[in-house]
DNA sequence: CTCTTATCTTTACACTGTCAGGATTATGGG
DNA sequence: CCCATAATCCTGACAGTGTAAAGATAAGAG
């Protein structure tokens, strides 16, 4: 149990920690790498062997965020009564983790920081890609649909992490819940029923 | 013909102008201030007179970038057979302005830094919205449909001018366009004929 | 003409990202 | 076990950034 060792031991952790920290309080734009090390409490250029440069840093941050941001959306989709209220649920799910996480949320979708080229980032946003896509495919959907659902997901929930709809922050949960369902229900390829 | 006066004359739309050069190069998460003054040929600090910090250059450029940002709509909607087709091509211009100004569009809707608490940006954005909320109610429609239209335009535009919709980027021109229209149509509210 | 105000510059400071070099520790071959 | 090697972390330095203070210059009012 010595107070500082010289090496940290699991730093590369510490720093994705710290980094989802510092990102949370200041949001992207005002990141900071040397506060980054601080909150970690190595010296500020500690990171720079594990991450390269602070984009490094950031890219790895939005590939985790990214695994984050469709665990959030399968945990809603569980208990969905049927295909079309799963994909409305995912819907819901994007709204819900671009509000729980605005900064995690602008760094993957509204950043141009994170080097996009990355595998491990190629990989995460196609797992996300993809299931988006199987959520359409069973209702009968083609690509049209598919960008509809997303289009109209993203832009709910982009709109509602900028604070721009007021429209919505107004109603009660319910109301809230009640109308982007309709609106989401839109997006939805035609049922045959 | 002198020189360099010590007055510039109209350094703040100098200061516009530069800046809205500087955000176009380097996007916001690159903008510098004293990379704006140099751009205007004045010392690093003159901007500070006219628009306070950075943040208020910032601001100033989002009030004037909202305004274009509407222009570009009118100008989509001029020509349209009807209401319906009115409103389509107000998603259309949506989009068109994201992937011609990118930067000023992030700088509108996905930034901080802006001051949206400021008069002048205020009034633009519910210019903006006012006309969004013409569009849909000479259609018969209400907040829902406001909803269903702003966000899938918002969604579409967004996610294009961050390059991250690979569907649409890979078709032609007409085949894209078509694609939208058919999105954006789902969003209005029903016709009753 | 003079005083006041607005405009712009210079100087300074704290902070940032990144690089170079040195210190410390872990690791594996002998 | 011992030592060379590599991995890890720190210190120091540099250019660039935003912002504040104080001085220089010009414009305008009286």
């Amino acid at each position: 149990m010595t107070e500082k060792p010289y090496h940290h031991g699991d730093l590369r952790a510490a720093l994705l920690a710290a980094g989802e920290a510092e990102l949370t309080e200041k949001g992207v734009e005002g990141f900071s790498l040397r506060s980054v090390a601080k909150r970690a409490g190595v010296s500020h250029a500690a990171p720079s062997h594990h991450f390269g440069d602070t984009n490094g840093l950031l890219t790895a941050l939005a590939a985790e965020g990214f695994t984050r941001f469709q665990d959030t959306l399968d945990a809603r989709e569980v208990g969905a009564v049927d295909d079309r209220d799963r994909a409305v649920r995912a819907g819901l799910g994007y709204l819900e983790f671009a509000l729980a996480r605005p900064a995690l949320f602008r760094l993957i979708f509204s950043s141009a920081r994170p080097d996009f080229a990355s595998a491990e980032l190629i990989a995460a946003a196609n797992r996300a890609y993809d299931h988006l896509v199987g959520l359409v495919t069973v209702l009968g959907g083609g690509e049209t649909d598919v960008i509809a659902l997303w289009a109209t997901s993203h832009g709910i929930a982009d709109l509602c992490a900028g604070q721009k709809m007021r429209t919505l922050q107004g109603k009660s949960h319910q109301d809230r819940e009640a109308m982007i369902r309709a609106v989401l229900m839109r997006c939805l390829p035609l049922s045959d029923g």
